[in-house]
DNA sequence: CGGCGGTTTGATGTGACTCAAAAAGAGTGG
DNA sequence: CCACTCTTTTTGAGTCACATCAAACCGCCG
């Protein structure tokens, strides 16, 4: 789970969903990458930028983001390890939205020919990566609930329950407790509230019992709690893999 | 632009962003369809179940909404014809979202063995239903902008902007005037507001002379003050298409 | 030790919600 | 064409969740 080079870490995944073909395994493996380090607080793309390569990140923590002229920032999508941050921008050429580190991360990057090739040449690895970009929907159709009906407290305590559920699939979570290398200020732009409220929010589940933190790390203490009052059910995220494709 | 019992719309649509070889325009127009019909008001997929075709819809109109155990309920998008409002049932099993039309409407459907199968054997199929799903994504990132960030006004007027653009994308909207057959309770539902709430934004409107209502017929008065309020920018629905495929 | 980003607290304002009921349309059947 | 019902829109009043502003506090780092 530590620290790779290449892209075994991704293909893990990926197979985990749907095992590829050997020889798509082999032509996966012998993609070009490039190693990227960023370091906390950067930006990688910016809205409107035009990316030429997709990311892998290895370690470290980022955020997707679109703002408003008046300084209003929303946090769309948080990525960790494990995850393509920049899938889409293979096919779709300027960015809607900008990305950027949360901690010092590590990425893998891939040129969008490469990446667009391997999806033609093998239909296994596109239909993963189309699956990869549908997971990705439905988490914002999950977050667009989070932020547009859910109370302040629930709306948070869904997101902990989120990153949580994705860390723990990740390898970096254990008994509940994970890193959130996150202000409370970025939480509040993820959930749609000020910061002030977010604080708040989070002394009330802290009151309550359900959450404990200690610097950036946070421990869920009453997960069944925590899960009722969130309303939350993993099952959006698909962990259940595509459909099998058709018998040929 | 009118009903159409094969799927040329479609194909129309998507050949628009990037054509598709000789071969696979043929395969596509093969594939073997069936036309549904739906009463208004109607659920065509409830969240939890497993659809075994996909929908595109050919005439009407369809919203995609996940609700809370509170009764509160967040539309995530609409749609309007020419959409594939259940592609992503093609690969993911269970559905996280119900949907359900607003008007009359009405579906050629697709088994989903039939699109996956096209889409392995015809990359350029595979590619261009791939950034259908990213453009659906890019769409829900910006809805959770509007519920998240927006004002009550501004993320009305956006919606409003947005379901022009594309039911004029669709030849469906004339002069700023378009049909929306939504209840202001619904409208509600999907900027995240209450009903009341609604009523009132939508007559500030009004009152700037922004807009104009008549029966479900919208009319926008004042296009550029509306851009403006909303800051809408219809880039994120990506109109230039996907990326060129790379020389083979 | 001072400076700095992040967290916490308090006080006050307001945008949006709820409840309730009236008014206006739309659909149905006689 | 009217009477009836049902839904949707509109209005008013009272309340609450959350925002804003401002200041204190804290841990961390140089």
């Amino acid at each position: 789970m530590a620290d790779r080079t290449d892209l075994s870490l991704y293909l893990c995944k990926l197979e985990k969903r749907s095992p590829f073909s050997e020889a798509a395994r082999t032509a996966f493996l012998a993609l070009p990458v490039r190693q990227e380090q960023f370091p906390a607080n950067h930006t990688i793309v910016s809205e409107g930028g035009r990316p030429t390569r997709s990311c892998l990140l290895t370690t470290g923590f980022v955020s997707r983001n679109k703002s408003l002229r008046n300084g209003q920032r929303q946090i769309v999508g948080f990525h960790v390890p494990g995850d393509m941050v920049d899938l889409q921008s293979a096919l779709v050429m300027v960015a809607d939205h900008s990305i950027q580190t949360h901690s010092p991360s590590t990425m893998l990057t891939i040129a969008h020919a490469d990446l667009l090739e391997i999806a033609a040449r093998f239909p296994e690895v596109g239909r993963t990566l189309w699956f990869d970009t549908l997971v990705d929907a439905a988490i914002f159709r999950e977050w667009t609930l989070n932020v547009g009906a859910r109370t302040a407290a629930a709306g948070t305590a869904h997101l902990l329950l989120e990153m949580h559920y994705r860390l723990k699939t990740a390898g970096l979570a254990e008994d509940g407790s994970f890193e959130l290398p996150v202000s409370q200020a970025e939480l509040a732009d993820a959930v749609g509230i000020s910061a002030v409220h977010m604080n708040r929010s989070l002394q009330a589940l802290r009151g309550q019992k359900l959450i404990r933190t200690f610097r950036k790390t946070v421990t869920i203490e009453n997960m069944p709690a925590m899960v009722e009052l969130a309303e939350f059910t993993p099952g959006y995220m698909h962990p259940e893999g595509p459909r099998a494709l058709p018998a040929t």
